[in-house]
DNA sequence: GTGGTCTAGACCACC
DNA sequence: GTGGTCTAGACCACA
């Protein structure tokens, strides 16, 4: 199930638009995957369905979906694709993690300390 | 020189506001350092004078600054809470960073060989 | 056998109803030639019959197809008219082309010169 | 200004993208301009402010706009993008227009003698 | 039933 | 003032 924060800063469909993204590149939701419809999903997550057609058609916009009117909305993503998405989407992410981090003045190997430290207690604390 | 991107999608205020936190952060502006004037800066940036007055504000109640009526603003940071707040800042940015990767479904081998290689690709590229 | 892009923009009954009206006026249903059954043709095409009963009744509105109550769709086009239909669609398309092109603010030179240049390729092409 | 046919078959934010588009394309509206406001611009075509905000928004992501929170949408497009973007849409609109005209299986002449054709008549209406 | 367009109007952040 | 998000609900075309 798709869980929305109505609390958090992020808005609303872009933390949609995050959590279906990423179920599309983790295979999760295969290619030629029927999305539920505008309206079903909305009345699941009680939020307008403007709000879903909002996220479904910039999906559609960035390659992940594809609509068919009268019939739904489609995963798009070929399998060969999943793999080099995915890798962008982190490539995406650790740049501007590090542009932001440089700024402060940080050498990599503090970086990599840091990151290392936080790595290893959070997998303590799932174990636990 | 303070520098800000029109066309970026940070807001004005919180591209200011992370710079001058920066330069107070890494001792450039020392404590009790007096700010440039509100109008003063609204004109270097060519930047609406409600801004700035915005990010002094809050950059007073994050304890940074200190307001003196009638006098301008000061840098208010002690020497020994710059290493602190380094840090504070750096885990901040950090945490956030893995929570999003991690969702991504990436190990943490995936993830720090790819830091890695953005880093020596980076000073590679730094010392060219 | 008619052929639907279930991915494209164009409605699944515009396709159908293009390719149905090309083909009577291209002489390959003559006239009084029986069409395939609604139910028939929806089986094969993997489409909703109300589709193709909508598809039916567009063109027998336009004139290119009868209906015989109990008996199916039949083609109406005389021969003499096919000629003249064929001609009618090209005008058609021709001026729509036109208006949206002039609409860029293109001279009839460039229009004629970038279209030459494209059916001559195309003709390579189709060689090879 | 821009002029909205409510009767069109042709959707209202889309026939605004195209005269927008155009006007930029050929240098009517230069980069940096900056745009009606979305109210501004929605009470002068008496048409709802999302609307026009759809429009801008698509710009945006077709890399024709730059929104600015706070102060406007202005004018991207670099001049020497103009006429390479004018061409390419001469070019998808002649495209379209081939592939639907051959499947009437006109040959190329024909096609071309009727576009001519079709173009001399126009001139000579337009001097009248 | 599905998506697509459009309206009306609220509330927020930014400048 | 500006754009950005979200809601509520109408009406249409498509399958």
């Amino acid at each position: 199930m798709l869980k929305i924060d109505a609390g958090s800063a992020v808005p609303v469909y872009e933390q949609l638009k995050r959590q279906i993204k990423l179920r599309i590149v983790s295979g999760r939701y295969p290619s030629d995957h029927r999305m539920l419809s505008i309206r079903q999903l909305a009345s699941e997550l009680t939020i307008n369905p403007n709000t879903i057609a909002k996220v479904y058609r910039q999906l559609e916009g960035e390659g992940f979906l594809m609509s068919k009117t009268g019939s739904g909305f489609f995963v798009k993503l070929e399998k060969e694709q999943m793999g080099t998405t995915r890798r962008k989407l982190l490539a995406e992410l650790t740049d501007e993690f590090i542009s932001r981090v440089v700024e402060l003045g940080f050498t990599p190997d503090e970086l990599i300390n840091t990151l290392s430290e936080k790595l290893e207690r959070k997998s303590a604390d799932d174990q636990t």
